[in-house]
DNA sequence: CCACAAACATGATTTTTATCATGTTTAATC
DNA sequence: GATTAAACATGATAAAAATCATGTTTGTGG
């Protein structure tokens, strides 16, 4: 365990607009600051493991973290990318189950944990939490249902320049404009594309070929963002 | 459009206790039972189309739908089945967002419809109600993230077990016990499996010569359910 | 009952993708 | 800064799956 310290209060969080809670109460967000519990989880730490019973959720104050699922054979699937702002947790403390997914620090993260009474009572008694809680969980259901498809019917190639603009969308850029701003080994690409390792390695090698992106060890440049979206067969 | 008659009323329906409503307060079930409105799908009739809007939720009273959604090469996948007390197109409505996938009727169907206004303002109402969405939409992610695993790592033999499996388990038996309540051409059970039919069929065919199942035109039944378990790499 | 299209079936072939094998580079540790 | 394991890279091969081709059966409307 970590030593427990207070990122300032839910109040003036940083985040407080940019997540689920945005439209909360004054009074609730009080009464959630009160019970909070924030923690520093260090790269490559453990949140929960897949298995587990939820005692509360999580939200994200500062880094990332990634959601990943254990196939039959112990193969990893990365099913979510999370950061700052986002809440996770809740798809198995409101299923009455146990974590579907284990979440795992991809960096330093400053992590607040909200015991699941007093998240539960706040969405009772909170509409607009509860409605924002309907409207996140709709949205994800509706990206894993696109995903599947995707999946489904599309070749790897494909697959892996989505992916890499997924990667863009959830972390943007580095202060440079072109560099991702999250550093995945290869083996993990592959786990969010849904391939074997090597393949991934081979068609980055060919993106880099085509000039469409540039790698420099686990750092990933996007050249042309257009050829990019062309590949995956997407239209912006 | 199809002839307005009402299936009883909302209170008395067969359903009732056996849909998300189970929890919904009397003085609601009464308001919706206002404003519903009831209609028939014949087999293959549309309840509505992909990019729509939608203007309320569907409440099925008896038969069977299939939500699908249309990859970019007009390819279908099925990511739903449905049956009698479910309920479609609240995930686009808690959204705000268009709708994902098109509804289409399996058989002849029997379908209320609860208009947008009821159904929100309801939902703001009784807690209860919106708890139990609030599960319903973590079951159906739940459901959604373990189809994308093993679609990105499952064989395609394990996969089409798995599914005649899902199948038994949403529709179950005929009244002989054996054969799958439902008909579904190769192509559909194709676009539930992610696979091309032809792949489908080769397999169902193998599946007969190992003598885990039966076909006989579009029914199929299943003689062998252990071993369609042990097939799909599942434990009971 | 016949005509005809759609669905089903199966073999052959090609394409895609995973796996295996073997180096090379990178990064962490003492 | 040498040691060593992990990650990255790439070629060769094998396996899986899609596609193509061609019949056959089934079901439906006239």
């Amino acid at each position: 365990m970590q030593f427990h310290h207070d990122y300032a209060t839910c109040q003036s969080c940083a985040q407080r607009f940019n997540s689920v809670f945005c439209k909360a109460r004054e009074e609730y967000v009080d009464a959630i600051n009160e019970q909070k519990i924030c923690n520093t989880y260090k790269k490559g730490q453990i949140l929960f493991n897949e298995g587990a019973y939820p005692f509360g959720v999580y939200c994200i104050n500062e880094g990332k973290i990634k959601l990943s699922h254990q196939g039959d054979d112990g193969k990893e699937q990365i099913i979510r990318l999370l950061k700052s702002g986002d809440v996770l947790g809740y798809r198995a403390l409101l299923s009455g189950d146990r974590y579907g997914a284990s979440a795992v620090a991809l960096e330093d993260t400053k992590v607040c944990f909200i015991p699941k009474e007093i998240f539960v009572t706040v969405l009772k008694n909170d509409t607009g939490l509860a409605f924002e809680m309907m409207k996140l969980l709709s949205d994800e259901l509706h990206k894993a249902e696109v995903k599947l498809t995707h999946l489904a019917q599309k070749p790897i190639r494909e697959r892996l320049a989505e992916t890499l603009l997924f990667i863009k969308e959830t972390y943007g850029f580095e202060e440079d404009g072109i560099t991702l701003n999250v550093r995945l080994s290869r083996e993990e690409i592959a786990n969010l594309v849904g391939t074997a390792t090597e393949s991934t390695i081979r068609l980055l090698s060919d993106f880099k070929k085509d000039g469409m992106v540039e790698l420099d060890g686990k750092k990933i440049k996007i050249l042309q963002h257009k050829l990019l979206l062309q590949t995956a067969n997407l239209q912006d």
